[in-house]
DNA sequence: TCAGAAATTGACAGTCATTTTCAATATGGA
DNA sequence: TCCATATTGAAAATGACTGTCAATTTCTGA
């Protein structure tokens, strides 16, 4: 029972700092939105809220989405899709991100070897590197199984991470 | 005096395979952006062409971009901005990207190294990569002498590869 | 050379994710 | 409690594209 995400007084914290105010939204937004724990898009945020709080706007929720933001608690992602994801880790976890091709899942890694040796070629060719962004393309176990032999079955692509 | 770029007869050779015709307009767009080198969005490919033939419009560049991709001569690649940019180079050539986040500057690089460890970290977690995307943002050698001392002058940020 | 089917073009309207505007409402410190 | 501010939601605006369509161009084959 998960009850007390750190996270969420974290937020408290920043928007008392940024002399912003608690609001019955700005709580159910964030508590759906690390409930979630995926990288989901404003509009997949919106609909889970939906369900419960049907009072809650679509414009609120991408508002609370810049303030997390903007208080280091989302990054927003641009994977193959036509529209922002959120990752709800903190800002200050550079991972990169495996996508599978056919049911949508997104692994999360750190590779600390990649990360040195990426800053070594950088540093080759005379640049300092702040932010970075790796996304591997391909397929899963589950969906390479699947792919061998005669052609996939299951063409669903539900996005699972 | 390259006047002779392989890539337009292989565009010319495309468009006669694919039954498309050969137009004042797609030899115009397809050697300005050839001739350009760089990593160009469609609207700044427009206003070169602009300049000696304001009679092609924009929605033409847009829909040559396409074919260009569709003959792997072009690939569009989304940096830190909102729009598609579109790189010259043939689509069999894997490579990375390095940004300048104060001059703009786009670096190429390849590195055999980090795309074989790359592999193994992904089949580590039982992933079969298919395509990737890595692009590290920091500042290149002249921007990093600038900013190391007092607060960077030159604010401009024109892109330039 | 030339007709005519098929491809192409450009203006314009439409789409889609996200942002801005703005009048009505909620929040929290004094 | 009061009330200056911050916030909200609806609707309109934005920006990067893509679809539609009538007019024009290309190119094949007679
Ligand atoms: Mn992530
Ligand atoms: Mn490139
Ligand atoms: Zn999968
Ligand atoms: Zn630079």
């Amino acid at each position: 029972m998960p009850e007390s995400d750190p996270r969420l007084q974290r937020f408290a914290d920043f928007l008392a700092r940024s002399g912003l105010k608690t609001t019955r939204q700005r709580e159910r937004i964030v508590r759906a939105f690390f409930a979630a724990g995926r990288h989901l898009s404003a509009e997949e945020l919106y609909h889970r809220i939906q369900t419960q709080d049907p009072g809650i706007g679509l414009v609120t929720v991408y508002r609370t989405l810049k303030l997390l933001r903007r208080a280091g608690l989302a990054t927003g992602r641009q994977f193959g899709d036509t529209y922002t994801r959120f990752d709800p880790n903190p800002a200050d976890w550079p991972h990169d991100h495996l996508i599978c091709k056919r049911c949508g899942k997104i692994q999360e890694f750190e590779d600390a070897g990649l990360h040195s040796l990426r800053e070594k070629v950088a540093r080759r060719l005379g640049f300092t590197v702040t932010e970075h962004k790796l996304e591997l393309y391909g397929f899963c176990r589950d969906c390479a199984r699947l792919g061998t032999g005669r052609a996939a079955r299951g063409r669903s692509a539900a996005r699972t991470a």
